[in-house]
DNA sequence: TTGATAATGGAAACCATTTTCAATAACGAA
DNA sequence: TTCGTTATTGAAAATGGTTTCCATTATCAA
């Protein structure tokens, strides 16, 4: 076992986690600060902000800073390990990009009136089909060349519909 | 003619403006900040952050204050005479949403390399396809209720890409 | 074990936006 | 036209998320 594994992860079944490689690979170091960031994003299905985060890991480590929690989202989104989105309400919000059975692609339903963030990966194949058209006659017209995509549907959730 | 219409409107041309009517008949007052404001909105096709117009209208107002461009933004988008958008530049970005021949609907195109935004409404025939598709099964799975949706591509335009 | 240097964290700086508040201007009523 | 109410304004200060500074500490290859 390489050195340095065998105490402090988190996940401690099964060897390292699966980002580990990703960091030695590109010389970064692992540090405790990044192990806990990295294990809180893992291990939830919220879209954390940087101060959720620095909340979070605080319980277990009581010694990071925010600073450092920002440092480290942006490294992870260098990476690519995590996504930044904004979703209006004046922090970034955080979540993992890509899990170790692959790419999450999905977008988001965001309620209006309460704020509530829903995931959904539906419509993948109509998504696909608007995504080639417009790739054609987007790169066509304005010479374009796509690499990504965003989509996000506003609107009422089941409970804020109910209440109005 | 109304009082108060006669001077001071920038487009003395067949009456007032489209919105004049729109302020009065919410109770607002029509003063020289909110119509050089409204003015260097109607007269550009760039996506102005609060300081761009700030600037512009100062060239014709110099004593317009940055509080007020703030103010009448907000006024404005919640009048839904305008619409606010997020490039991922750290400051909020503004154009026209309704002009005299109806609603602009589009989305952008924003180059990750040099950051230009360039509009686009065409596709709206596959967009409406997808949309209706969403609608039925989103609301069907999360009974979400969806009342606005935002399509945004990113990737390097004509220019960038040639520069690579 | 050690040395080079990557990483950390507290404090201060940044900066777009908001709040405060006294002065001013718009506009219906007289 | 003038007046009075009150919406609006603008300068300065406050806010709050994020970044920068910099001295200290920790990681990891040799």
């Amino acid at each position: 076992m390489p050195r340095g594994f065998g105490r402090g992860f988190r996940h401690g079944f099964g060897g390292p986690p699966w980002w580990a490689g990703r960091f030695a690979g590109a010389g970064y170091r692992m540090t405790i600060p990044r192990q806990e960031i990295l294990h809180v994003l893992n291990t939830t299905d919220e879209h954390l902000s940087a101060e959720d985060i620095y909340l979070k890991v605080r319980k277990v480590y009581p010694g990071i800073g925010l600073t450092t929690v920002y440092r480290t989202l942006e490294l992870l989104v260098d990476m690519d390990i995590i996504r930044k989105f904004d979703f209006g309400d004046d922090r970034a919000r955080y979540e993992l990009a890509i899990g170790p059975k692959g790419v999450r692609h999905h977008h988001h339903l965001v309620c209006e009136n309460c704020g509530r963030i829903i995931d959904y990966k539906d419509f993948v194949d109509e998504e696909k089909e608007l995504l080639d058209k417009a790739e054609k006659g987007l790169s066509k017209k304005f010479d374009f060349e796509i690499k990504d995509h965003f989509i996000r549907f506003y609107g009422l959730c089941d409970k804020c519909q109910k209440r109005r």
